[in-house]
Formats: structure tokens, C-alpha cells, sequence
DNA sequence: ACAAAAGTGTTATCTTTACACCCATGT
DNA sequence: ACATGGGTGTAAAGATAACACTTTTGT
């Protein structure tokens, strides 16, 4: 969403003959077995209390794709983040101030990444199964992103950017299942994902778990 | 691209707080076997007898896809094209008049279509393989299109949208050579369209060719 | 000893690929 | 009669899906 206090906004809303562009960060994280998004509290009358994406107006002398890597870097303290396009929303009733187009993008990143901290009190991680419903067009823009999400993980190594560089071939897994929302055979799973990409076995076992631990790999581009 | 003469977009650019915010439509049609990108001669110095998108700037009181329809209606005399929003760029010097961010779709036209026309004069159908660059970044963006349009093709019913309702498989099978570059097995092509999709046989055959007539059949969703 | 997840192979089914001959039409 | 593309099946290879038991660790 926009960081702007709503009277700022409606401004630059009023200067800009009509048309304010925005980019909104859709960030996805997985803990404890399940995907979260990265949720801010709404600060517009309309949706008081409800979440809503990270995001800025986009600034006059910086392009899109470094705006939303600023405004990440803001939020998370994060440097070096999986960041992708994903769609424009320029419905002209889609924000209450005004005439606002947003440029949508996703992250994916780790939630147990050492340098990750949440700067802003007001953002935190919400489990995405959790939201039925988002400020703004939000919730619609969610689950757009989803279903690429979910496309593009059957095809592209996206996975990894949501564990830390080494992990449990369980972990991967239970990146798919929480995606796709289904439970894979453990067998095949492994079978297919080690053919499908190169992914390296460490030598190393994770360690901590009450269980057998499982060994840890890496993914090599 | 920018439909707009140098002088009237460089005062937009200059009145709307230093971003502008345009529509660029890339079409594609089928025609003689070769995938055919609808061109108009770039109007600016710097790119002068370039190709480039028909596009327009947004109008305050238009959503992006009505100002796509929109920009299409004028230069084909076509209303219920398929069209779909691939990705916006705002490169901060992709444009010479200044700052202008632009949502680029694409769309997918029948060029027999007998309402088709083209009412510019500086509007033209070239063969999308002869095209080795364009103005602004649109050589980029062709590329990006293209990319989307043969990973679209593979899951997607999106061919039919290039031929005339009913078509023979034949023509069906040159729209996925032509997108694909590559020419596959009939036999196989065939089987595999046949079962993807539900295309049915209209029991009528093709006509005024120098061969065996095919069969004509139709997609149904 | 028990609980919890790790690690591992085989078989059946489905999908994909490679490949060649006769047929209908126009010239 | 010839040139052009239409229409069709089969077999081999590869990919996917279903399925269960033994092992290692922590408590």
C-alpha cells in the first residue's frame, strides 16, 4: 500500500493532471510449514485496520523495479531480493484518493534470513490461507499473484528463495505443498525435483530435530 | 506508440509531476504462414521511420484496458480482440520527451477478419522475423511479447484467436509453427491439438485450394 | 520402547516421439 | 500423370503415479 498519510496522497494526486503512479510489494515468506505474506495495517479511513501490501508512490527520478527494491529495503532491511513483475491495476475506482495506478510486484524471501528485520511496527507476517480480505483491490491483486506463484513454481526454480541457502529436501516439500496445496509423494517429489534442477547435496545434516535428521543440499543455478 | 505529436506529449510529460503514463498495444497476426506484428512509423526525430506499437497516452477518466481497446478500435475498426496485459517498463530514458511509464499489451488478431481495416495509412502488417530493431525500447518489448506468446501457446487456447472461426488444422498447425519456429509432426500435432482442446469438426471442407480440401473445424471453450 | 520423519525401488499407466503410406483435389 | 497437402496408426521411450518397509535420531 501507499506510505503516504492520506492528505499527502490526494497532493500529489491533484498535481499530477489525473494520474499517480504507485508500486506495491506482494512479499511472500514461508514459516512453520506455511506461506505467510508480509501485511501492513491499512492507514485510510476506508479500510481502518484492514492489510494491506507494502508499496510507495513512485518517485520522479527512480524506475519501477529500484522502487520497489527501496521500498523492501525499507521494510525488511533486506538487500538482493527475488523481486518480480507481476501486473499494473489501474482500475479508476481502485484507490479512495484518487486516480492511482500501481505498478504490482512479488518477492519471495526468507523469513529466517539473519539480516531480515521488520522496520515498522505495523508490519508483520500474516499466514496468506488466513486473508479474506485485503484494503483497497488488494485481495484480487493477491490472488493473482498466487496463481503465478503457483504456475511458476512448476516450471521455474523460485522455491529456493523462500529457504535458506541450505535445506532438507523436507523443506523444499513443504515449500511445494504449501504453494500447491496439496500433499506429493514424498518418493516422487524427490525423484522429480533432483532431476528437474540441480540441486547438491552438502554433506552436512541439519541438526536440532527431534527425529532423523534429514540431509542438507544447496541449489546451484 | 505515443500517438501524440513531440511538442503536445513533452507539455503532458512536463504537467503531470515528471511521470506520464501511456498504453502500447503489440498485435499480432497470422497471415501467408508468418507471424505479422501490426507496426506505424515512429513520428519522433530521434527514432524517424522506425517501427513501433500503436499506443496512446492514458486519459485521466480511462482504465489501461478500456485505452487499449480503445487505441485498437481506432487503428483496426475491431471491437472483442483478444488482448491481455503483459508488463509495464518505466526505464527512467526509454522515452525522448521525458518520463513516460508505459503498460504494454498484447493482442492476438484474425487478419481475414472482414470488419478489419486499417485506418491509418501509416499503419502496416511486417513479418515479425524481418523486425531487427524498433524505436524507444520496443525491440525489448517485442522480444518479452514473443517470449509470453510461446509460453502462453503451449497451455493456452490463444492460437485460435489468429485464424478465422473455422480453419482447418493445417492452418492451425502453421500458427504454432510460426510461434514456436519449429515444425512439428503432423501426425503428432493432430492428436495432441485433438485432445488439449475441444475442437470440433463442422462437417464443411476448405475450398479454392490447388489440393485435397481439409476439414474445417472450430474451437469451442 | 516409542514417536517422528529420513531414505529408498518397482511396477503400471500415461504421454510423447518417431516414422510411411494411400487419398483427394487442381493443373 | 503429377504435384500438393489430407488423413491416419503403431511401437518404443520417457514421464508420471501409486505404493511400504527399514533406519536414525530424541525423548
Amino acid at each position: 500500500m501507499l506510505m503516504k498519510s492520506k492528505s499527502i496522497l490526494e497532493d500529489e494526486v491533484k498535481s499530477s493532471s489525473g494520474v499517480a503512479l504507485s508500486v506495491d510489494c506482494v512479499v511472500f515468506g514461508f514459516d512453520e510449514g506455511k506461506l505467510k505474506l508480509l501485511c501492513i495495517k491499512s492507514d485510510y479511513e476506508k479500510y481502518k485496520n484492514m492489510w494491506s501490501f507494502v508499496g510507495n508512490l513512485l518517485p520522479a527520478d527512480k524506475d519501477p523495479y529500484a522502487t520497489a527494491v527501496a521500498v523492501l529495503k525499507k521494510k525488511t532491511s533486506l538487500d538482493k531480493i527475488f523481486l518480480q513483475q507481476i501486473k499494473t491495476y489501474g482500475d479508476l475506482k481502485r484507490h479512495p484518493a484518487g486516480r492511482v495506478v500501481t505498478i504490482v510486484y512479488c518477492a519471495l524471501i526468507n523469513v529466517k534470513h539473519y539480516k531480515l528485520k521488520l522496520n515498522d511496527l505495523e508490519v508483520a507476517w500474516v499466514d496468506v490461507n488466513d486473508i479474506k480480505e485485503m484494503a483497497f483491490d488488494h485481495y484480487k491483486i493477491l490472488q493473482d499473484c498466487r496463481a503465478w506463484l503457483e504456475k511458476e513454481l512448476r516450471v521455474e526454480p523460485i522455491a529456493f528463495n523462500l529457504l535458506q541457502k541450505k535445506f532438507t529436501l523436507r523443506e523444499l516439500q513443504e515449500v511445494y505443498d504449501a504453494i500447491l496445496r496439496e500433499k506429493q509423494d514424498r518418493r516422487n517429489f524427490r525423484k522429480k525435483i533432483l532431476s528437474q534442477f540441480n540441486i547438491q547435496d552438502v554433506n552436512e545434516m541439519e541438526t536440532n530435530v527431534t527425529h532423523r535428521p534429514g540431509k542438507l543440499y544447496k541449489f546451484v543455478r
